[in-house]
DNA sequence: AGCACGCCGACT
DNA sequence: GTCGGCGTGCTC
């Protein structure tokens, strides 16, 4: 028997199969890990294949050792391997290591082994007790607790003392074991009630699972109660015996969202995300594969659970931007889970109150069902939207931050006791230093990208590599003395608030505050506890979950996106506006939102204020239409990397002669080809230059697997390229 | 990624 | 004479 082994070497020219022997002693299967002999060295590997007889005339060497005792890699996932590898121009093994937890990696799986307690067999509760002597109070008090089930011993030990159950152990009254104790990560205990649906929830629960498309785009404003119908289907899945994946934004896996799940299903729920330890992960997923949960809630990388028998897959705020990875490997969510849900013949759910256009667009061509929910569950109503003209705000004097319209309310709202959220764009806020004589901005030596100042420390520090700077007294480069600080961000806007109303509890929330685990929903909490009456913060306030007392909100520089030269900072700031507006209001109040702009003539602020996004989708997808945007187009970046400014340069212009050899013979497929410095030339002391170009859809053919033939046959040796469809940013 | 092989400079 | 620099080539 032999294996084709894929080698847990990440390099392009490693990345390939390797035939082994299968030793007759060893029981193998696709999809397990094993040790094999790999030139001088020994290395992990995955078995993707069994076969007869080799490939290869090499001559072949026997695996070592099988290194789980499960298999931790499905048949369904080899397939998605293959495919991955190929629409992305993944490194197999890059794709391999997405599917377990990194701990099982280099062997680094520690079991921890505790002592558990239980009355030995045949001792009962009374028993026990008639057996021990009135006065051994301890002793009596652990048997007490053991007569309701096991217990760990360091448990009972820290309240009883240990020896009394060294005691109780060597009576044999109790049994002390060996035990494998899984991590669990701790989760909040919430209040969740099954409430009664709605005549519109109780249809789309209808539709997702018995109507006619297998894949429906869920489409209801915040409030709308789409959670309680994804709740609702995981159910009727879990009855016909089914399994469930269930993904949220990063962002918003916070406690009381899995407080809620677990509630509901209990153990049978499994959450993945980035917050957990190592081996928190590692547990949880080890009870996704065992089929101990049948849930898996977690960010985008729970769509790689490892279960089995899939009913449902369901992406929630379906148009989030960390549904798509940035980092290698990159990878897109949706297109993962539409492998999944078709291999398990499963339901796909995308759900969201402002949906990506092109989710929309696929939904109104019919290549998925469309599910509207019109109405908002507690019956308020959407909040009326201010828009409030900085320019004209600045002309009548006022060059502050916050407006006279926003200042007026927020009094407003203290007054009567209610609470307000202002959220600012960070990227418009960052503070960099910048000469008042010379104009001279002060970089990072080794990126080219401005210093951020940061306040805790007074240092001017690098976004890209962390380098740190002191804050120059002299301008380096004219010596004027006069420095000042650029924009500031939520101390800021804290600052102000402050000043205007001394008495006001105020909480902030931004990358700085959150950086403790926990922190984050801390905040979050005391919030909504009412310990704070505004909250200021950066993205991370979007989303989150309902306060009911907030009834006003500030959105701070609202055009702040629409400067980026990005195809898609509108539908960015619709879906920003939109979300922001859905934290304000209350059953008894109606909520106001003010947005600050300098365009306030813009179409976006138009369609956000009358909610209108049937409006906004029919401008906006017209715009990207005629200016051939995605998605009517695949905008394909290739970016060489090199220390050696020369050598990524002669890359990018190798690789261009040849895709505008390309270009020539297939036209149609080609919008623009374009090779130039990328916006940011340096990071890390590394150069960057890119090629940019558009695909048009339906008509790119194999264009994309030509880049891809193209960049990968180039020689890169001391520099490094990458290609990335669509980016995000492009810097 | 490692690790060995291999061909040119300053040291006991 | 030799120790050791790291360029380049290979791994079933």
């Amino acid at each position: 028997m032999i294996a084709e082994v894929i080698v847990d070497i990440s390099t392009s020219e490693i990345d390939k199969i390797f035939d082994y022997i299968v030793p007759p002693t060893l029981d193998l299967k696709v999809g397990d890990r094993v040790k094999v002999p790999f030139g001088r060295q020994q290395t992990e590997g995955f078995i993707v294949h069994i076969k007869q007889t080799p490939t290869t005339t090499h001559p072949l060497k026997p695996i070592t050792a099988k290194l789980d005792s499960f298999t931790p890699i499905l048949p369904e996932m080899i397939e998605l391997m293959w495919l991955m590898s190929k629409e992305n121009n993944l490194r197999l093994v890059d794709v391999l290591r997405l599917f377990i937890p990194a701990m099982m990696r280099g062997g680094r799986v520690k079991e921890i082994k505790r002592h558990f307690v239980t009355l030995a067999d045949g001792v009962t509760f009374e028993s026990a007790l008639s057996s021990l002597k009135p006065n051994a109070v301890n002793q009596r008090a652990i048997v007490s607790v053991l007569s309701g089930g096991g217990e760990w011993a360091a448990v009972l030990g820290e309240e009883y003392g240990f020896s009394a159950i060294s005691a109780l152990a060597e009576k044999g009254i109790v049994k002390v074991a060996e035990v494998t104790k899984r991590r669990r990560p701790a989760l909040k205990q919430v209040q969740d009630k099954e409430v009664r649906l709605n005549m519109e929830q109780d249809a789309a629960v209808e539709e997702i699972m018995r109507g006619k498309h297998a894949e429906n785009l869920l489409f209801g404003v915040t409030g709308s109660g789409k959670t309680e119908i994804y709740l609702r289907c995981i159910k009727e899945v879990l009855e016909q015996g089914k399994t469930a994946i269930m993904l949220v934004p990063e962002i918003s896996l916070t406690p009381q969202m899995m407080g809620r799940f677990r509630a509901r299903f209990g153990d049978k729920v499994a959450v993945l995300h980035s917050g957990l330890s190592d081996g928190e992960r590692y547990d949880e997923w080890l009870r996704l594969l065992r089929g101990d949960a049948v849930i898996a809630v977690g960010a985008r990388s729970a769509i790689f659970a490892p279960l089995q028998n899939v009913g449902i897959i369901i992406i929630d705020e379906e148009h989030d931007g960390s549904y798509v990875s940035e980092n290698n490997p990159r990878y897109v969510t949706s297109e993962v889970a539409e492998f999944r849900r078709a291999y398990h013949n499963a339901k796909l759910v995308l759900g969201s109150a402002t949906p990506s256009l092109d989710t929309y667009r696929r939904a109104k061509a019919g290549e998925m069902g469309l599910i509207t929910l019109k109405n908002r569950v507690n019956g308020t109503k959407m909040p009326e939207v201010r828009v409030v003209d900085m320019c004209a705000e600045l002309r009548s004097g006022n060059n502050g931050i916050l407006s006279a319209e926003l200042i007026d309310r927020l009094g407003e709202t203290l007054k009567e006791g209610n609470q307000s959220m202002i959220f600012l764009n960070r990227r418009g806020f960052a503070s960099f230093m910048i000469c008042r004589k010379c104009g001279k901005v002060m970089k990072c030596d080794d990126c080219d990208v401005s210093l951020t100042w940061h306040k805790e420390d007074n240092l001017l520090k690098c976004h890209y590599c962390g380098k740190p700077y002191v804050v120059p007294e002299k301008c380096p480069s004219c010596g004027e003395s006069d420095m000042r600080l650029g924009r500031v961000g939520t101390e800021r806007v804290i600052e102000e608030i402050k000043k205007r109303f001394p008495a006001a509890r105020t909480l902030r929330m931004d990358k700085d505050t959150t950086r403790k685990k926990g922190s984050y929903d801390e905040i979050l909490s005391a919030f909504r506890m009412g310990e704070a009456d505004i909250l200021v913060g950066t993205q991370m306030i979007v989303k989150g979950h309902d306060f009911p007392n907030v009834t006003l909100v500030g959105i701070l520089d609202a055009d702040m996106s629409l400067y980026y030269e990005d195809y898609h900072s509108a539908e960015r700031t619709y879906q920003l506006v939109t979300q922001m507006s859905g934290r304000a209001g209350r059953a008894d109040k109606e909520g106001v939102v003010v947005l600050q702009t300098y365009s306030p003539r813009h179409y976006v602020f138009a369609y956000a204020r009358d909610n209108d996004y049937e409006g906004f989708y029919k401008k906006e997808i017209n715009i990207r239409e005629v200016t051939n945007f995605p998605p009517f187009t695949k905008i394909v970046r290739i970016l060489s990397v090199s220390e050696d400014e020369e050598r990524a340069l002669a890359l990018t212009k190798e690789m261009l002669v040849k895709i505008r050899a390309y270009q020539k013979q297939h036209p149609e497929a080609f919008v623009a080809v374009a090779g130039m410095k990328s916006p940011v030339k340096k990071i890390e002391n590394k150069y960057r230059y890119q090629i940019i170009m558009r695909l048009v859809r339906e008509r790119e053919g194999d264009s994309l697997l030509k880049v891809y033939e193209i960049v990968n046959e180039q020689d890169k040796k001391n520099a490094s390229v990458f290609v990335e469809i669509n980016p995000q940013n492009m810097n």
